[in-house]
DNA sequence: TCCTTCACG
DNA sequence: ACGTACGTGAAGGAA
């Protein structure tokens, strides 16, 4: 029988997986940090096949060892670990334990001196061992049975490729370190002494021993150091010797290894949503499951004529559960599921895929099916539904998973199916059992009136949307693009010019080259890859020398010009008009957001931007109604926080921002300056991002003692304001999640992290996201009401674009007014608050006139 | 792919 | 003693 100990330093290969998986950032659905353990327990599966009859993992002990004794501070440079892999470290040990793997601590040892002691135990009773490790000391340790598994490159080391790379023998390793040092492991070896030099030295005198009683023989200053570092190069030695005789509780036999054993742990990687482990783990052991899912039977189809008997045999079913990646796929019941085939090759069998979505859809219509989805949104424009005859919708396993964690993305449907329902892979007959799970957690969660009332209904809305799109006229884009282009054309040779050469004026490493090297300008703060030129930074220079107002113009007007103009006008269709995405399961804060294009971003804070707005046209016959929300962030501040004072400054009817520069600086509202109201408007916005001093000074360009002051009184003037900020946070951090009037909730682990500016960037995220999140609970709501208000009201305006706080609608000449009434009404009553809802609502000929 | 910049709320 | 405003998406350069 094969005796092999597998030894592993338990410390070295948890710190290699976890840098390993850092930037993946993989947790658990409730947030718990995994991937240290995926990485560690891969390759613990990986070194498994070797087949080694024993196996063990030492770990260090949190304690002082026996070399820190004598010479404590020699790791001080050592980094603390990090907070998410702190977390992981019991828990790796606990799943070892399940394993039936001996997990060995010596106090006062290190792992290294435990896998030293070991080793040598093994050897005499006959075994070998393969030491994993990727720390180079152990090399010392290798002998005819003993080799090491080195895991910074995957290799075997044994004394011949030790030889081959060093021309030492393992036992002189620990000479060669004495003599170059550590700096890494603090060991300090002799000053000026590197590998090249020790090696020499070795190869010359034999040892250590032997280097240093002939180092008068050594010439020039590396003889005097050898002299002088005598007793380092010792001590060096010593630090580097690993312990082979360590007290070690346990013994050989403890660390018997068998496979059958690994079944225990499987159910805690399954908790732990770490099923790929788990599925290598010994079969003998089954995860415990409440109720089993049923692994359905997938049916191939290829043909028009399979399609139609795979319908035909769903005539029966109330509902049709459907997914649209990689290819149309769909279930009547958890037992069986219809998958068209993706023909490899030009010649598989295979079915056109729009020909079998309008099947399906022709029958979901004809037959009046429920659908269940997973992004139902992208389901039905596969099925090019018309949007006023939509299936009934009652699931999307995307928009329920994005409720409840919406914090984190959803990447697909088989992750999800993976994490909900332990399977291996997605299947849309899945939906069935997904459905009752998730609508159980959602109910536990108190979203589902979130879900029914409002995401639920409003994806119908957003399909509504995008199927419509919003018609642009060609002519101001071009006309646009021709007078961008020849300012650009000017600009570009003027700053050549100035700069005296031709560079990449966009770039900003060349940028930076020529006006804080060349033209010597003062540069201000730095990026992590050079200088900054971003445009506070530019403009703060700006009377230094006319090029930098170039650059800045330079830079305003490709951005304009390649972002919108040239970026819309890519995006139009046969009809001139823009289709953009609606998503609805992006953001934290329960917003939605817009891509390819993103038309929650077009230009309206300068003239030149703002003209961009005129390309944005009603459909022919049409006009445009646009409606926005004044102050919505605010008005919902001042009735959460239930300040008196606030409240009445919104009651008052008065400029916002004007009230409170009185009241902070205690001022008639006649007199309030332009200073003033602008500082007063800065706080109200800092207010809602979850204010810092820091911040708004920057934001002013005031001293931070300056906006200190302006926050001082502002809380002074609106004391429950800030007892709100402050129950907010603190609510959150009890709760584990921010919350909106909704309900809607962002998980807030950062608000336990041990990292000062981690944790306060969750306080601030725990300030804004109930205000930002119910402002965009409204007007998702806003959007049903206006919706359902035009479809029963029997009206052809289209709802076409939502900007966070504005609605615009594509409106028949003859119903604008009615409808502009309409939106108006139906905003300002979403809910009943104290303080009003105040909507503002216009018509125009173009966007551009809506406001 | 990551970084920087900048457009919007 | 630390280094910050909240939420997005797109483009272009650098690597």
């Amino acid at each position: 029988m094969n005796r092999l100990l597998l030894a592993i330093d338990g410390n070295s290969l948890l710190f290699q997986a976890y840098h390993a998986f850092f930037k993946a950032n993989l947790t658990t659905r409730d947030g718990f940090p995994t991937g240290a353990l995926k990485g560690f327990f891969t390759k613990f599966l990986e070194l498994l096949k070797q087949k080694p009859s024993h196996v063990l993992v030492a770990f260090d002990v949190h304690q002082p060892t026996f070399r820190h004794e004598r010479y404590a501070d020699y790791k001080l440079g050592r980094k603390p670990a990090d907070e998410d892999l702190k977390k992981q470290m019991p828990v790796v040990r606990e799943l070892l334990r399940d394993m039936g793997v001996a997990v060995i601590e010596c106090p006062r040892y290190e792992g290294d001196d435990i896998l030293g002691t070991f080793a040598r135990r093994a050897e005499t009773s006959g075994m070998d061992t393969l030491i994993v490790t990727g720390d180079r000391d152990a090399f010392q340790l290798i002998t005819d049975h003993t080799r090491i598994y080195y895991t910074k490159d995957n290799s075997i080391v044994d004394a011949a490729a030790l030889m081959e790379k060093y021309g030492l023998l393992p036992d002189r390793m620990r000479d060669l370190k004495a003599l170059m040092g550590d700096s890494s492991d603090h060991i300090p070896g002799v000053s000026g002494v590197g590998e090249k030099t020790a090696l020499k030295l070795l190869n010359t005198y034999g040892d250590l021993e032997g280097v240093l009683s002939h180092a008068g023989e050594v010439k020039g200053k590396l003889g005097e150091k050898l002299v002088n570092e005598a007793e380092n190069a010792r001590f060096s030695y010593w630090l580097g010797t690993i312990a082979t005789d360590a007290p070690v509780g346990e013994n050989l036999e403890d660390c018997a290894f068998s496979f059958e054993k690994t079944g225990n742990a499987k159910q805690r990687f399954y908790e732990l949503e770490l099923n790929s482990i788990a599925e290598k783990l010994s079969g003998e052991q089954a995860p415990l499951q409440d109720d089993a899912v049923p692994v359905p039977e997938t049916v191939a189809i290829t043909d028009a004529d399979g399609m139609q008997k795979a319908l035909d045999s769903l005539k029966s079913c109330d509902s049709i559960a459907i997914t649209a990646f990689p290819t149309l796929a769909f279930a009547g019941s958890d037992r069986q599921a219809f998958v068209l085939t993706a023909g490899e090759t030009l010649f598989d069998a295979c079915m056109d895929e729009d020909e079998a979505y309008r099947m399906l859809s022709d029958f979901l219509v004809a037959h009046k099916k429920q659908v269940l989805a997973f992004d139902a949104k992208t389901v039905f424009h596969r099925c090019k539904f018309n949007p006023d005859t939509l299936p009934k919708l009652l699931f999307d396993a995307m928009l329920s998973d994005y409720l409840l964690q919406s914090n984190r993305p959803v990447d697909s449907f088989e992750a999800l199916c993976i994490a909900w329902l332990k399977t291996e892979k997605a299947s849309p007959a899945y939906l069935f059992s997904l459905y009752p799970r998730m609508e159980r957690a959602i109910s536990e969660n108190g979203l589902s009136s979130l879900e029914q009332n409002v995401e639920l209904p409003l994806l119908r809305v957003l399909y509504g949307m995008e199927q419509a799109g919003f018609r642009t006229d060609e002519t101001v884009l071009k006309d646009l693009h021709a007078r961008f282009s020849e300012t650009i054309t000017k600009l570009e040779a003027r700053i050549y010019e100035a700069a005296g050469e031709q560079f990449n004026i966009l770039s900003t490493k060349q940028l930076g080259r020529i006006l804080f090297e060349k033209l010597g300008l003062p540069s201000g703060k730095k990026t992590k890859t050079g200088f900054s030129t971003d445009a506070d930074t530019l403009e703060a220079i700006a009377q230094l020398h006319p090029i930098v107002n170039d650059v800045l113009t330079y830079r305003f007007l490709t951005k304009l010009d390649s972002t919108f103009i040239e970026g819309l006008l890519k995006q139009r269709d046969e009809n001139g008009r823009i289709h953009s995405r609606f998503m609805q399961c992006v953001t934290a804060t329960g917003r939605i957001s817009s891509t390819e294009p993103n038309l929650q971003n077009i230009p309206v804070r300068t003239q030149e931007g703002r003209e961009i707005r005129k390309a944005f046209i009603p459909s022919e016959g049409n006009v445009l109604v646009g409606a926005d929300y004044s102050q919505i962030e605010l008005r919902l501040l001042a009735h959460i926080s239930g300040d008196e004072g606030f409240i009445a400054a919104f009651n008052s009817g008065e400029d916002i921002h004007a009230r409170t520069a009185a009241e902070v600086f205690h001022v008639p509202l006649e007199q309030v300056t332009g200073e003033q109201r602008s500082a007063a408007k800065a706080v109200n916005f800092g207010i809602v991002y979850g204010i810092s001093d820091f911040g708004l000074a920057r934001n002013l360009g005031v001293p931070v003692s300056t906006a200190a002051g302006y926050i001082r009184r502002y809380f002074e003037r609106y004391p429950k304001v800030q007892s709100y900020l402050k129950e907010s946070v603190a609510q959150a951090k009890e709760r584990g999640y921010a919350v909106t009037l909704f309900d809607r909730k962002r998980p807030l682990p950062e608000l336990s992290a041990s990292n000062y500016n981690v944790r306060q960037f969750g306080e601030r995220v725990a300030m804004n996201m109930p205000i930002q999140g119910t402002a965009a609970d409204i007007i998702k709501i806003a959007m049903v009401h206006v919706d359902r208000a035009l479809k029963e009201g029997g009206y052809r305006a289209k709802l076409v674009l939502q900007i966070h706080d504005e609605l615009i609608v594509d409106t028949p000449r003859d119903e604008a007014e009615r409808v502009k009434q309409l939106m108006q009404d139906a905003m300002e009553h979403v809910v009943s608050l104290s303080v009003r809802l105040v909507a503002e609502a216009k018509c125009g000929e173009s966007w551009y006139e809506t406001k």
